[in-house]
RNA sequence: GUGAGUGUAGCUCAGAUGGCAGAGCACUGGAUUGUGGCUCCAGGUGUCGAGGGUUCGAUCCCCUUCACUCACCCCA
């Protein structure tokens, strides 16, 4: 047998309401903010990614997809959507048509990771890119447009959480002060934390060893370190998410895995997902487009990962598709008569529903009430020689016995009845 | 990359000190019921994850390997 690849999930027919239901909703919302879809390559040239994210990342060091084509371009499957619509952007100049671009995209991502559960090869993730505005109000309108869409879903228990990372001018004084106080301690932190310590010390306040989370509650905040520009916008963010009634918690020990950040970060948490915490997650990244050779643009976006939304949500309020009808043929001229039927039915767009292959009575009614048919249409060669057929509503049990003259009326009729 | 757990029917899982491989669900046919749901009868499937070893004999014990799951790590 011929399987998947590790960490590569089929998302199979009983899965897809829920997905077709997450998509719906990101639509609406998004659309009432404004936002257009954007179409972008799965693949892109390796080079991309590393300038975008980070050399010094893991997901660049040793999680992503990268492959020679045959003319031993180095090329690499997406490890997350930014970058990609980064570069759409700058390369039809989309800023010289609009000054502001709102954008979003859904689709697969790739990054090579131990899978467990939330956390897969091949992932899925809806993004969102407010491009082309520097003002806090694109920062708070982005996270009202977040938190919108998680009620939208119906998705209890999660919890918005952000922070500031500052800017080139003060990161660097920040980063200073913390490498000093965790030479200090580094006795007290684990073995990981002490190897970050060098290379990239801010991860140190991420670590989830207690000995190391004791240590960070005396390390320096990084808001304390933040330059006026950087404070006066953080705290302008936190006024405008008070005034949009938009819970939050600052937490000033979250930091993010790519490097492109600065300013305000934030993620969309929950304690529902195993080891997995965050669902949604993002920040500002002025400088990164002027970085990947395009305008000095600043942006603000978020990545919501779409398994981990689907194993939050509850099945309750998401609509499966059932047949409107079910027609149950007994007997090979029925059949045919039902089959016939069936295609007219299906031409104006009605479900409809039968089996084929001759089944008894008994499993053509277990399968119309598997499939959750809401009226069944039984016809047998007797009945047909007088006109008639039974209808039967599924969930009352009532049945009635109506003339095959004028069927479709009735049969419309009984639908719209029920719809009430 | 590291650690732990699990691999038996389409699905959920039993099983024994090492002695012919089991149940429920699902599926199919039939009986009964007013023509499905309830009840009853009947029906079929397994390389017991794979390879090797010990043994008269291994699904069970040992070794190797693969897959899945969870956790570390990392992240959405």
């Amino acid at each position: 047998m011929i399987t998947g690849i590790k960490g590569m999930n089929d998302i199979l027919p009983e899965e897809i309401p829920a997905w077709h239901f997450i998509e719906a909703r990101m639509r609406e919302v998004f659309h009432a903010f404004g936002f257009s879809e954007i179409r972008v390559p799965i693949v892109e040239k390796t080079e991309l990614f590393h300038r975008s994210i980070g050399e010094e990342t893991d997901i660049v060091e040793k999680e992503m997809y990268t492959f020679a084509d045959r003319n031993g371009h180095s090329l690499t499957l997406r490890p997350e959507g930014t970058a990609s619509v980064m570069r759409a952007c700058i390369e039809h100049s989309l800023h010289v048509k609009t000054p502001v671009s709102k954008l979003y995209y859904v689709g697969p991502m790739f990054r090579y990771e131990r899978p467990q559960k939330g956390r897969y090869r091949q992932f899925h993730q809806i993004g969102a890119e407010f491009i082309g505005e520097a003002s806090p109000m694109a920062d708070a309108q982005l996270l009202h447009m977040l938190t919108c869409y998680f009620r939208a879903l119906g998705i209890p228990d999660v919890s918005l959480q952000i922070n500031s990372l500052g800017c080139r001018q003060c990161r660097p004084a920040y980063r200073a002060a913390l490498v000093e106080f965790i030479t200090g301690h580094l006795d007290a932190l684990c073995d990981d934390c002490r190897r970050r310590s060098t290379g990239n010390p801010l991860r140190v306040l991420d670590c989830k060893v207690e000995g190391c989370r004791s240590v960070c509650q005396d390390a320096p905040s990084v808001l304390d370190y933040l330059c006026p520009e950087c404070a006066a916008h953080f705290d302008e963010v936190r006024h405008l998410l008070t005034a949009l009634n938009i819970p939050f918690e600052v937490n000033n020990r979250m930091v993010r895995g790519l490097d492109y950040y600065c300013r305000t970060t934030f993620e969309m948490v929950t304690n529902r997902l195993g080891a997995q915490s965050a669902v949604a997650a993002g920040g500002r990244y002025d400088g990164l487009i002027a970085s990947l050779g395009g305008p000095e643009l600043p942006g603000i976006g978020f990545a919501i990962g779409m398994e981990r939304l689907s194993l939050m949500m509850g099945t309750e309020n998401i609509p499966a598709p059932h047949p409107d009808l079910f027609l149950v043929a007994l007997g090979p001229m029925a059949r045919e008569q039902a089959f016939l039927m069936l295609a007219d039915f299906q031409r104006r767009g009605l479900y409809a529903e039968m089996d084929f292959s001759g089944k008894s009575m008994k499993a053509q009614m277990r399968q119309a009430d598997h499939l959750k048919a809401r009226l069944t249409l039984i016809m047998g060669d007797d009945e047909l020689a007088e006109n008639r057929v039974q209808l039967r509503h599924m969930d009352s049990g009532e049945q009635e016995s109506l003339p095959i003259d004028g069927l479709d009326a009735l049969l419309e009729e009984r639908l719209a009845q029920k719809k009430d």
